[in-house]
DNA sequence: TGAGTGACTGTAA
DNA sequence: CTTACAGCCACTC
């Protein structure tokens, strides 16, 4: 029994793995999901933690700015996968950004 | 114990 | 359009 999505923390990563390839979503939007829209933060804090079957590269901010790709080694391994998926990544932003965003409060709708 | 920091967001000017 | 400020919660020193 998974009994993972007890906590927030674990929850922010079982949401970040239903992402589909080639959709994005914010931290924002994940926040709010889980009942924490003014927590958007500690979504961010438990990217930092999150394991490597988390694929933190499709979480940006809500701009679709990769904030995180400075935590991704310092290079430019985020915006490579983005734009590996078929996202178009300008100057560590992603264009088209509402194009390519997913919101798991519509597309998951239930967890 | 208190102050500083951060992978953020929303509203105001 | 851009810039600035405040709110938010957990963690570190």
């Amino acid at each position: 029994m998974p009994e993972d999505n007890s906590n927030f923390f674990e929850k922010v990563h079982e949401v970040a793995r239903q992402i589909p390839y080639g959709r994005v979503t914010s931290y924002g939007a994940i926040a709010k999901f889980l009942g924490a829209a003014r927590s958007a933060r500690m979504v961010g804090w438990a990217m930092n933690n999150c394991p490597d079957d988390v694929p933190a590269h499709r979480v940006v901010n809500r701009v679709g700015l990769l904030s995180g790709k400075h935590h991704f080694g310092g290079t430019n391994l985020m915006q490579q996968l983005l734009e590996n998926e078929g996202i178009e990544v300008e100057d560590n932003q992603i264009t088209d950004f509402e194009k390519h965003f997913w919101d798991p409060a519509k597309e998951l709708d239930v967890l």
